[in-house]
RNA sequence: GCUCGGGUAGCUCAGCUGGUAGAGCAGCGGACUUUUAAUCCGUUGGUCCUGGGUUCGAGUCCCAGCCCGAGUACCA
């Protein structure tokens, strides 16, 4: 057997628990049971308690032992499980057998255990399960975080999320919440006759969004692969293909910074539907959020911080240069002037060289944030949407449209281009600001993606919705890593790796180990 | 990247102008057959993030670094 101190934060406590592992082995049962299967739920036998009690019924629950409350011949302590947590009370002339040896020798809080008996009600009128049967389903070693004030430490709780899970009951609903809030699109886009499919996240030519990528390589192609920034330019290739209502709900890869609302993995609902133009999109948008708050939240009302988000109202609709000229007190559209605005503005970063780019910039720095309220922001510059089409008569202006909530973007939408030369040309000329220096423009025009839409593409409206992003307002939480159970950090130890990277690239190649 | 804040026992935290490192909970031993922060008695437990420096003496002051957070920048 491996000498005991063997993780490098072993501690006497661990040892001890260790110790009684051990101990019970030595009498005969295994605290690692193969199966220790329970017919009902926490949550449920609360539920059904009235009748449990009048017909003595027994029932078997499966959980984690939370909070002791130990007396000399009898016991109480809160068993937690998937569905919520109920209380038991094992006593010594009722518990059968081993039970209360197993109990008073070797339990310890945060052990999993089998518990089963009637229930019935307490003098302080707790549902409480009085344990005929208690049996050890696995040992647990470490300890839990403390039982009132939890698990804090921001940190700890993102490295361990198994530990914050246990200890903070809030981040488990918020996860709920998440779950739910994508069963509830799916269920939607299925019965709206939308397809689910799953396109490359390993792309040769990335493409879709404007960002830089994750580059791998694939070792016996020998090929550079990105991942995906965008899954748009596949879906659309099936919208050719005649699969023109087809939605992917997946992760998407972007080598920028982190903060409160980016990670650098983020999962996002993307759809097209044949036919659709973004003002019918932005219909459909009021109509999956809808939906969505509903089968999260059981209402549309979603608290936000200090607001309260309504997802059943309809959504106010404004223009880029409306939401801008309100900013600025003054009308301006795509024709004013970049001197103009820069004069209205009081001054313009050196970057912003165009009067597209000023209209911009004064929504991204001025507007933004104030579009607390879910509200649709339309009609985007043309040369900031290589993928959209235009709003017709308005050849500089794309017909596309974001959704803005509590100061995010939430959602992004257009008419999709389906002119394979204008295509063309929109890559090229990203292609020209890749090689002057922009590099978030793709470098490479994907010309197999405009020889698709000269076999002709439907006129299609595209959407994509933010899902973590959405999860937050939907949850209140502040930050992005609220939302996603495994946020990306940086390892806790550097490793020093003598032997360089490639000591790595064969990793995973064995047989799926389960 | 920059600015600010944080890192002390398993967990949550205190530690003042530098003077032997603390509490509660958890753990361990004991009492206790309706408690729920159970209670009562006793008790173990520390690379104070790392490495330098100043000092008779550093958790505390200085320098460098690591990790996390918030803000900012970046992010069609």
């Amino acid at each position: 057997m491996t000498s005991f101190p063997f993780l490098p934060d072993h501690n006497h406590l661990i040892e001890e628990r260790y110790r009684k592992a051990e101990a019970l082995r030595q009498a005969g049962i295994t605290p690692y049971p193969a199966t220790a299967e329970a017919a009902d739920t926490a949550a449920d036998v609360l539920a059904r308690a009235g009748a449990l009690m009048e017909f003595h019924e027994r029932v078997s629950l499966l959980g984690r032992v939370m909070t002791i409350r130990s007396f000399g011949k009898a016991a109480f302590f809160h068993l937690r499980d998937r569905s919520g947590q109920i209380q038991v009370y094992i006593k010594k002339n009722v518990v059968s057998g081993e039970g209360f040896r197993l109990y008073k020798e070797f339990l310890d809080s945060g052990d999993l255990v089998r518990v089963e008996g009637k229930v019935f009600r307490t003098k302080t009128d707790e549902i409480t399960v009085e344990a005929a049967e208690l049996q050890i389903a696995a040992k647990a070693v470490r300890q839990l975080p403390e039982k009132w004030h939890g698990f804090r430490q921001v940190e700890a709780r993102y490295r361990q999320r198994y530990v914050d899970l246990i200890a903070n009951p809030e981040v488990a609903d918020a996860f709920r919440t998440r779950s739910r809030a994508i069963s509830a699109m799916r269920r939607f886009l299925d019965e709206e006759d939308f397809m689910e499919v799953e396109t490359p996240m390993m792309q040769a030519i990335y493409g879709g969004a404007a960002a830089r990528p994750f580059v791998t390589h694939h070792n016996t192609l020998d090929m550079r692969l990105y991942l995906r920034i965008a899954p748009e330019l596949f879906l659309k290739r099936l919208v050719v293909g005649g699969l023109d209502r087809v939605y992917e709900i997946n992760r998407n890869f972007r080598n920028e910074g982190i903060s409160t609302q980016h990670n650098p993995e983020f999962t996002m609902l993307e759809l097209y539907a044949g036919g659709w133009n973004a003002d019918r999109m932005m219909d459909f948008v009021e109509a999956i959020l809808r939906e969505t708050a509903m089968g999260a939240l059981g209402t549309a009302k979603a608290v936000f911080g200090e607001a309260e988000m309504d997802f059943a109202a309809p959504i106010p609709r404004l223009r880029m240069v409306e939401a801008v000229s309100d900013a600025l007190g003054t009308q301006v559209d795509w024709d004013t002037p970049i001197e103009r605005i820069s004069e209205l503005a009081g001054g313009l970063p050196e970057e912003v060289r165009t009067r597209e780019e000023a209209i911009v910039h004064v929504f991204e720095s001025r507007c933004e944030e104030k579009l607390q309220q879910p509200t649709f922001i339309y009609e985007f510059p043309k040369s900031l949407s290589p993928l959209a089409k235009s709003v017709e008569g308005k050849p500089e202006v794309a017909d596309r449209f974001e959704l803005y909530i509590a100061g995010m973007e939430i959602a992004n939408g257009y008419s999709e281009l389906n002119d394979p030369r204008e295509q063309y040309e929109r890559f090229a000329e990203q292609a020209e600001r890749r090689k002057a220096g922009d590099e978030e423009a793709p470098g490479e025009v994907d010309e197999d993606y405009v020889r698709a839409l000269e076999y002709g593409m439907v006129p299609a409206a595209g959407l994509g919705i933010g899902i973590d992003r959405l999860a937050m307002v939907l949850t209140n939480s502040p930050s992005i890593r609220d939302v996603i159970l495994f946020p990306l950090l940086r390892p806790a130890k550097r490793e020093e790796h003598s032997d360089g990277p490639s000591s790595l690239e064969d990793a995973g190649t064995g047989e799926g180990g389960g």
